[in-house]
DNA sequence: CACAAATGTTACTTATAGTCCGTTGACCCA
DNA sequence: TGGGTCAACGGACTATAAGTAACATTTGTG
């Protein structure tokens, strides 16, 4: 699994962890909808402060949510 | 402290425990000499896949390079 | 089935990430 | 003093991520 796949996977889960859509997610986020169906599909290079504004819309922490990340084969 | 200096903080506390310069730390990740400065001086917002390439020529893993990173002030 | 809501895809512009080449200054030491 | 290493910076350039619109498809529910 590359990397975009494998951050695109950690959203998403979180994300139905939540129980939200990729709408309410992208709009906390200040983000489009498009672009976040991209992202957890792993077709995007997603930089660091974009993974932040997720992260925080996630309502988690970059530590929680790289926690066994390694681990995703 | 912005997520861009934060990043940069990390790796550069990463890299001088190993005792390597920038530029060592470049050519094994596969990156500007230039660029890895501009990186650790916190005015790049990076893409995971080059911080990937830092974690991995760091010999560390995204887990570990992000524990305790949100304690950072 | 019909309809709505959620998700996915394509294709595109613009904004900026990242490279390359060269310079400068600090530091160390023979 | 002169040569080596290292870090920071700048300009000019190319590569690519960000961001969006329009449309398509899937999924769930009556």
């Amino acid at each position: 699994m590359n990397i975009k796949s494998k951050i695109g996977q950690r959203i998403r889960a979180l994300r139905l962890q939540k129980g939200i859509s990729q709408e309410q997610l992208a709009l906390k986020a200040e983000l489009d909808r498009t672009y976040m169906t991209s992202v957890e599909n792993g077709k995007r290079n997603i930089s660091i402060q974009n993974i932040e504004k997720i992260i925080k819309a996630l309502e988690t922490t970059f530590e929680e949510f790289f926690k066994g990340f390694d681990l995703i084969v």
